[in-house]
DNA sequence: ACTTTTGTCTATCTAATTGGTAGAGATAAT
DNA sequence: ATTATCTCTACCAATTAGATAGACAAAAGT
């Protein structure tokens, strides 16, 4: 399940990306544009902007701006930043990867078997879009 | 994120349609068998018995059997019954759909339309594997 | 009838997570 | 200095996940 700090991401992303002209744009325009508590969106913002996504101006006349251009930016790596892994379950997680204690042997262990495909065409979506493909999504 | 109750849950039935030919199984050998805590494990049985997932018989000798053939018993449905939608957003889901308030017009929102997809592939994939497929999935 | 063995039901509990708020601090422009 | 802004850390309430407890109901064997 895709979280609500999630969602925001995203929109404050598309945000940023379809106003990349106007260079910093203020966490309140972001908050008040889009719908999103302003509190929660600093935080938001500010892990991606640790995490590259975004960079920031700091003091007066300071905002936030895309760290990089919207084709580098990839959503899979957004969501794992705020949502963590995108595996379904840990066993199947490249990036994450966890051992189930109880497992016996993984290769023969009909749902790690199953999750592993759900995990593949997850991933195949989200790791191949872009912010910039994203953003193009809402041409039907 | 699959819950460790839907884990469970897949465990029970895969032990159960392993066992077929035995009839009916105890509770507790399920969950020695498979390490899962036996009072969570009745609540599980109970509500995929309630949906028509399996059968019980109660009083003595009695016990958990499938309800129904293991090609007949699908996936999705299981995982519906223990952990809600299989979308990851409620805007995509089909069986439990839930407009976004703040959603001005669906069609051309990016976001729903990416998860749109991920939903797509997901349910392709658990839709059509019945409880007989994920048996077989253990053959390498 | 009684006893034993089972599933059934409902309530409760704890820990973690989610979604959000508060407020002091740092920094930059004027 | 003052003001506008991002930064950081702490906190909090509600919900959910993952169980546990115990009384109750039914069926079999005696």
């Amino acid at each position: 399940m895709l979280s609500k700090k999630a969602k925001y991401a995203l929109k404050a992303l598309l945000f940023l990306g379809k106003n990349e002209d106007r260079g910093v744009l203020l966490i309140s325009e972001i908050s008040a544009e889009e719908g999103i508590p302003k509190k929660f969106l600093e935080q938001i913002l500010l892990e991606l902007k640790k995490q590259g996504i975004l960079q920031s101006k700091r003091g007066k006349d300071g905002g936030y701006l895309l760290g990089k251009n919207p084709e580098d930016i990839n959503i899979g790596a957004v969501l794992r930043i705020i949502d963590g892994p995108l595996a379904p379950i840990p066993c199947v997680s490249k990036l994450a990867y966890q051992r189930c204690d109880e497992c016996i042997d993984e290769n023969t262990c009909e749902i790690r078997n199953l999750f592993w495909q759900v995990r593949e065409e997850t991933v195949k979506i989200l790791d191949n879009t872009s912010l910039k493909q994203l953003m193009q999504k809402n041409i039907l």
